[in-house]
DNA sequence: TAAAAATACTCCATAGGTATTTTAT
DNA sequence: ATAAAATACCTATGGAGTATTTTTA
């Protein structure tokens, strides 16, 4: 189990192909192709169903999306720990229920306590919405 | 960023030296050294205060095991997916007729398939019939 | 002075690239 | 017929081990 894996997950998610994912994240489709091929043995079963072209995630792979977000957002958070400089202007994102009712609380209490003069404004929706929204800025 | 160096970070944090953490991940002192080191150098910041012997957290240390301990734990939660068992009990949800005659019956497959444990029920009706259904349980 | 960590080096596992084949639309 | 994913093969990066040196309690 990688970030690196859980990066690409959520860009296939996000981009709707493993192709596009592989553009998005900067390797080439067989990287992508291995890389999820990888997580699935690990785990012990598929995320995708393959007789669709391209590859749809199935409902354990949705599920893993999610969870995915969780440790990508949190890696994200993490690597700007280092810069101190004072965060402001308005921050907006979206997240899924799951995520709403899990990490985001505590993952928005230790952003407000880092960063005071950040204005935060979530939106809540399913994937596909949230999507939509990034894409009409 | 490594999840692996995420759960090495969390040994330390949990068994108090870098030696004690490497026989508790199964490595030696010298990759939990390093991986420490590795992880310090990419994030650009000390986790340690290396005057001290063991070495001590220091604050963003502190701040960086939590939420090394939300990706582990998270990273944990997805190993177990596999091992879910079926859901068994019963499904009641409500469905319009537009939507009865369109996208319900391939997800009551698809659900059909993949919880065959699962008795699902479904009531037929109007938005605010259904509502009222929901209200009264 | 005795622990624990850092360093130097070596080896090997594996991630990713290129080229090609297979598959679904 | 075409676009996308899977597969095969190769290379290089870097993670981990052993042995040793440095450090601080």
């Amino acid at each position: 189990m990688e970030i690196r894996q859980f990066k690409t997950l959520v860009a296939i998610a996000d981009f709707g192909s493993f192709a596009a994912a592989a553009d998005a994240v900067g390797l080439t489709q067989s990287a992508i192709s291995l890389q999820i091929k990888n997580l699935e043995d690990e785990l012990g079963f598929e995320l995708f169903d393959r007789r669709h072209r391209p590859p749809m995630l199935n409902n354990k792979g949705v599920l893993l999306v999610e969870h995915a977000r969780t440790i990508v957002t949190t890696c994200d958070l993490v690597a700007r720990l280092g810069s101190n400089d004072d965060l402001k202007g308005t921050l907006t994102f979206g997240a899924v229920p799951t995520a709403l009712a899990g990490i985001v609380p505590e993952a928005l209490a230790t952003l407000r306590a880092q960063h005071p003069n950040l204005h935060i404004s979530v939106k809540s929706g399913l994937s596909f919405e949230l999507a939509g929204l990034v894409r009409g800025g």
